[in-house]
RNA sequence: GCCCUCAUCGUCUAGCGGUCAGGACGGGACCCUUUCAAGGUCCAGACAGGGGUUCGACUCCCCUUGAGGGCACCA
């Protein structure tokens, strides 16, 4: 799809906090749309509540963006044709903004108190009417309400909605939405701090940034009225308005902490791949043919945003696992070999000498490449090539299934193979093998019930990567050494 | 309570008036196999309900039901 003009669209976080996924995927449904269409991305910082800002958000949202690969071509930290790019250095526009439609009749200071309004909705509760202003202020006098304000009284902005007729707007997903215009309120557009709420902020930085799709939640879609009314007023053009779906936790609901993690740093952290996590979010509440892996150069050959669905996704972590998993396999061995290795930094015991020894890594990243779906599952799979000694388990972890009770003859078993091992030479997995099945073959053993003697011994666990290859890796030596201590604790169970 | 939005397998989706309703995850069976995986083959599984419109509805309209969202000097 090409659009007549250059698209722009932005990303726009406030920076309460990390951004949550369902947030970060209508991020990424905007980046893929404007590279398809070889438009502008930008970030905007929505910093107007000045008692919500959390420290180093802003860090952590570029992070995030930056951490799936996401670039933008104008934002706060390179700045741009429209800068400034945080709401909180751009006061005096929507100051201007507000003041202007004050002059127009659209917009009138309001002296309400907070309490006066609470009280206000609490009445209209208990009376089951719908909550909102209702227009107290609207009847001050135009010259009585500017000498209050100039007086220093507290108050804010509010727009005058017309009480007549309905509005509609449009969205590029889901068409013409019209509500009666009674059922808005005069709702506020300057707070008494200066600031202004994100309705008024909305309009005229998107309008002053040239953006041509808004594009953001479902949950916009109630207060979409206001900000086309808002637009009009100030006689700018209407942008294209596009409200994608929520996100739902597997159960039902939003997705929250409890539900595991909610911000990419958390997945970034939980051993996930960015490409992975961005085909992810991507293919939840979009879909294209029969198609399932799509790469990053994909999705921007074929995205458009006016195919995303309607209707609210789940959040599938099994699937998202798998298509980690799928990204695991396809990568190259150096490249998989170097986050391995720095999982392993980041995890193995204190003793174990840094930096890893990458020859050795790369040996082992073979052996587990197609076995693991997260990065978080490598330590526990292989740590024991690392720690010096593994520690045997108890005799009993040995004597099940045929050799439930034969102590006696599964120590001498793998003594047997304690001596194979040691005469082994090139100490190779092939030829390691092939005398290993000769050897349970002359102990009149099957090949399966002796490996899993030998992996109890030398990894320390019953499920482990390949035996042979992890053997040949461990070393000759170490592995006679695990053998021999294996024997003698199962004889003595 | 009021307003808004949405509705295809358990989950994510394809479909855009005429299809055996397709794919993927998950599930089941079998094959492969030194464990665990990976891989291969096959199977089960959906148009929420009711009215219309039409020669013909998953596709268009209405109602019901269900789900989600919003009703702040938060975004």
């Amino acid at each position: 799809m090409t659009a007549p003009t250059p698209v722009r669209v932005r990303y726009a976080p406030s920076p309460t906090g990390d951004p949550h996924v369902g947030n970060i995927r209508m991020a990424i449904w905007s980046w893929l749309y404007a590279r398809h269409t070889g438009g502008q991305f930008l970030v905007r910082i929505e910093d107007t509540d000045q008692t919500r800002l959390i420290p180093g958000a802003v860090e952590r949202i570029l992070e995030s963006l930056n951490w799936l690969g996401l670039d933008w071509d104008e934002g706060p930290d390179i700045g741009g044709p429209y800068a400034p790019y945080f709401q909180s250095q751009r006061l005096e526009r929507y100051r201007e903004a507000a003041d202007r439609l004050v002059a127009q009749g659209n917009a009138y200071p309001c002296f309400c108190s907070s309490e006066e309004l609470d009280a206000l909705r609490s009445r209209q509760q208990a009376e089951k009417r719908p909550t909102g202003y209702e227009g107290k202020c609207r009847t001050v006098p135009p010259e009585e309400a500017a000498r209050r304000a100039a007086s220093g009284e507290p108050h804010v902005i509010r727009f005058a909605t017309p009480r007549e007729g309905s509005t509609t707007a449009h969205d590029l997903l889901r068409g013409a939405i019209t509500v009666e215009n009674a059922t808005l309120d005069d709702f506020v557009i300057l707070k008494s701090d200066g600031f202004p709420t994100y309705h008024l902020a909305h309009p005229v930085d998107d309008f002053a940034m040239k953006i041509t799709h808004v594009t953001r939640g479902e949950e916009w879609i109630p207060s979409l009225p206001r900000h086309v009314l808002l637009f009009d007023a100030l006689g700018y053009p209407r942008p294209v308005f596009v409200h994608g779906p929520v996100i739902l936790a597997p159960g039902g609901g939003k997705l929250s902490k409890r539900h595991g993690a909610t911000s990419v740093l958390e997945y970034a952290d939980a051993g996930y791949l960015p490409d992975a996590l961005l085909n992810f979010l991507c293919i939840t509440g979009w879909g294209h043919g029969d198609e399932t892996v799509f790469s990053r150069e994909r999705l921007i050959e074929i995205f458009d945003i006016a195919d995303v669905s309607l209707a609210p996704a789940t959040f599938d972590t099994e699937k998202l696992n798998w298509l980690n998993g799928v990204y695991l396999r396809q990568m190259p061995l150096r490249e998989l070999s170097e986050a391995i290795a720095r999982r392993l930094e980041r995890e193995l015991p204190g003793d174990v000498p840094r930096p890893l020894d990458r020859v050795l890594v790369e040996a082992v990243t073979p052996l587990i490449q197609e076995r693991i779906q997260t990065l978080a599952e490598v330590t526990p799979l292989v740590d024991f090539f690392w720690t010096g000694s593994v520690e045997t388990p108890p005799a009993g972890e040995f004597l099940t299934k045929k050799w439930a009770g034969q102590g006696e003859a599964a120590g001498a078993a793998l003594d047997a193979v304690a001596d194979a091992i040691e005469a082994l030479d090139p100490f190779e997995a092939a030829p390691m093998e092939a005398r290993l099945r000769a050897l349970a073959d002359e102990i009149g053993a099957k090949a399966g019930d002796l490996f899993t003697l030998v992996r109890l011994a030398v990894t320390g666990r019953k499920v482990s990567p390949p035996l042979f290859e992890s053997m040949e890796i461990i070393g000759q030596e170490a592995c006679a050494e695990r053998l021999r201590s294996a024997a003698t604790i199962v004889r003595a169970g």
